[in-house]
DNA sequence: GTGAAAGCGCTAACAC
DNA sequence: GTGTTAGCGCTTTCAC
């Protein structure tokens, strides 16, 4: 069985009490005393109960990362480096991997989870207000991360994706490209409310270029089957784009792979970009070019800010932005014409 | 405030033991006392403090999987299956993902974890020794999941490894490939301990081919850059391989990037086969012929062994094997020459 | 600086 | 069938 609390107390010849202190590093206790306290922690291997302290305390130093739909392209690292921002706080992470069809997004299913999780980072590209919400109305720390986070009295750390949007399309101008298609828009966005969409658009405006409504096509999800079908829908058109921004680079994948089975060649008859810096990108053929989001200071960031704010429930709300970085690879080669 | 046990008990005019029994589904309650509880808990809001029930009962209701190393191709599928899996028995799941370097292996992070947790499924080629005696140790149900498990007196759900690598070669052999490399031996294994490179030996063989030494790689992890690297190798050689077989799909994709790097063509100069079955394999270019393993086969029976050791910890050892197959695709077209 | 004792919310003997 | 109660292991007033 595993030693408790008290069995450390016996053979250290004191109190639970000051054991208690010892374990959480309370100041005043001996030197002498805390020297017997701790010989006899090791003797028997006593590690606290963490459920016992958690009925105490109702803190249970676990943080939960949710990423509602499938289309946060950077998730794998984003979540690896949560974990290791809130480890450096002292705190593990739970992720919480949810599909749209999954009711993760749902109330009750949100404070249930909340009860085990002194706060939550939600990161969505919209975060789902009922979840948000909920959580806050179960008093329950949030911060959203890596979103357009429009949402409005709860800390965020944002991408400033209309930018990144804009940048890529940029890039693609430079590469000499004209048509630029894009696919990713939510099938339910109207351009004005669309941060991504609105890039694109001022991007091609910017270069004196009218926006093609044929050319933006929506995504449900964000899974390499949907820039499949929306490239080959795209890429059936008479005035065939010359170039596709996709907004994630799963989406780019399966684009580029529809190119290949309609005969065309990327980069040479078709440009592709992505979103995400994946690192299937950096295998693929031709290689992947994309924007790539610094997942280390989204991570870093929304743990400081979620801790800042279980410790201080009242503080002021937080916005920050995360920087973003286009990589240029093959997939966008001006010099393959 | 989050209601409890007693609020209901309150509120429903009865006992805590009475609400206790509705809440746990114990059959000897009137219907009339019934109705006036879940009455009560409605109204209130009420559920279950699990740390309350987890210091009482030593059971936390969670099962951990543990994936090692990052050479489990089919891990995501695996996670996905067993959190299905084991939510259908009313557990849920904690996935440990930890690199080489990582110290998750570690016995005393091992039984730090395993307090919190009522079995664990461990998913590795190898299942790290240490970590499985250190969670025996601790009295902990283990289970070892698609790995080789060699391992003496612990419950199994296997991969017929050697049988999958032999029919991937087999496959190989068919499409009229002679030349047969393979990627991913353990660096430190000997041709007698590892099933799979004894299956690739036992294909050549039994085609009457001599394997020949240069042409089995190892990989000490199995990333894209790993099978670029080793096949950058294989096919600068002078008899140069006709076919590589590699032991999990990313080894696989990095071998084709680097096939076409140095000039060749996939599959008429070289063809190439993994093993896991991942996404990314169906949209490669080109598409990439594999191995797979049923993951949902391995996570069903994998959670119907922790739990029936949870309930029953004298129960006799059971292994079971799992299902392979394998799936052609253009990697190995044999008409492509 | 250290100890005694109450109680977090729940389950499970045991009594009725 | 239902109620009373002890106690899981810990933190934390409150005395000393």
């Amino acid at each position: 069985m595993a030693s408790t609390l008290k069995d450390v107390a016996r053979v250290a010849g004191v109190s639970v009490k000051t054991v208690s202190n010892v374990v959480n590093g309370y100041p005043h206790v001996s030197a002498e005393v805390r020297g017997r306290v701790e010989a006899a922690i090791a003797q028997l291997d006593y590690r606290p109960n963490v459920f016992a302290r958690t009925l105490r305390t109702g803190r249970t130093g676990v943080l939960a990362l949710v990423l509602p739909d499938g289309d946060v392209p950077y998730a794998d690292d984003l979540a690896r480096e949560v974990v290791r921002a809130a480890g450096n706080q002292g705190y593990r992470v739970v992720i919480e991997q949810a599909g749209p069809d999954d009711d993760a997004s749902s109330p009750s299913l949100a404070d249930a989870r909340a009860m085990s999780v002194d706060g939550v980072l939600v990161s969505a590209p919209v975060a789902p207000a009922e979840l948000v919400e909920a959580l806050a109305a179960a008093g329950r720390p949030v911060v959203l991360v890596g979103g357009e986070a429009r949402q409005g009295h709860c800390d965020r750390v944002t991408v400033d994706v209309a930018r990144a949007a804009e940048d890529a399309v940029g890039h693609l101008l430079r590469a000499g490209r004209r048509r630029i298609a894009a696919i990713g828009a939510y099938p339910t966005e109207t351009a004005a409310t669309a941060p991504r969409t609105a890039g694109y658009h001022r991007a091609l405006r910017r270069a004196g270029l009218a926006p093609v409504p044929g050319h933006l096509l929506p995504a449900s999800r964000h899974r390499r089957a949907d820039g499949y079908g929306a490239a080959r829908a795209l890429l059936a058109q008479p005035g065939r784009p010359d170039a596709i921004f996709c907004y994630s680079d799963p989406l780019a994948i399966g684009a580029m792979r529809a190119a290949f089975d309609a005969g065309l060649r990327v980069p040479a008859d078709v440009a592709v970009m992505g979103v995400g810096d994946i690192e299937e990108g950096r295998y693929s053929r031709p290689t992947l070019s994309t924007v790539a989001i610094d997942t280390g200071f989204l991570a870093r960031e929304a743990v400081a800010r979620v801790t800042a704010r279980i410790d201080q429930p009242d503080a002021a709300v937080a916005v920050v932005t995360a920087p973003h970085t286009v990589l240029p690879r093959e997939s966008t080669d001006a010099t393959v014409r």
